[in-house]
DNA sequence: CGCACGATGCGCT
DNA sequence: GCGCATCGTGCGA
């Protein structure tokens, strides 16, 4: 099939559970000063409602106000001092799905500058580093992802086995299996 | 290889 | 002040 831009219904008829699924697979594309980069989702978490884990778990504050928006947009929030994080607004207030890693695709060479860094293998695999190659900052921070500068596709590209977890890197909400990625995929940020 | 830790900004208590 | 949905490096085995 030919890549189509997902569309608004994609992102409002499923549960933030579903929607972590069904982003496996799919294509995140930047167009950023003319550079197209992309890469295929391998690894996604989920961060609900009523979820000591997920940041709108204290309520809606400036940071994180576009969890609280329209489903289908972006949500980019800095941490640690220096790196971004890229995530896709789903529908109930304040749940978000954080993508965790890519297979790079298109603009290779342009992820590789960005990154300082020449292994493929390194260039998207954790949420910080694809934020890093793709050029996620903080200016995409409640865009939709409908067209350029960023947005998702469609393919056609069929997932095979997908494997659940718990989630990386938290302490509250440690032992809900919100995480889901591609099985012997080498671009999946840890096993 | 694995583990420990420092970098570094900012939102919240 | 503290702690963070991270990453890279440096050390020891």
């Amino acid at each position: 099939m030919l890549p189509e831009i997902l569309s608004r219904d994609f992102y409002e008829s499923v549960s933030a559970t579903e929607l972590a699924v069904k982003l496996l697979g799919k294509v995140l594309v930047t167009e950023i000063d003319n550079q197209l980069t992309s890469g295929r989702i391998v690894e996604t978490e989920a961060y609900l409602q009523n979820d000591p884990a997920a940041h709108s778990y204290i309520g809606e504050t400036a940071r994180n106000k576009s969890t609280f928006g329209p489903a289908g947009h972006a949500y980019v929030y800095f941490t640690y001092g220096m790196h971004y994080c890229f995530n896709v607004v789903s529908q109930l207030p304040g749940e978000a799905i954080l993508v965790r890693g890519l297979v790079p695709l298109t603009g290779i060479d342009v992820m590789q500058r960005r990154r300082q860094q020449s292994a493929i293998v390194n260039l998207c695999n954790g949420p910080a580093k694809l934020a890093q190659a793709l050029g996620i900052d903080r200016r995409f921070d409640g865009l939709p992802l409908i067209s350029s500068p960023i947005y998702l596709l469609d393919d056609g590209f069929q997932v095979g086995e997908i494997v659940t977890t718990t989630r990386i890197g938290i302490s509250k909400g440690a032992d809900a299996k919100l995480r889901y990625y591609l099985k012997h995929n080498k671009f999946v940020s840890r096993l």
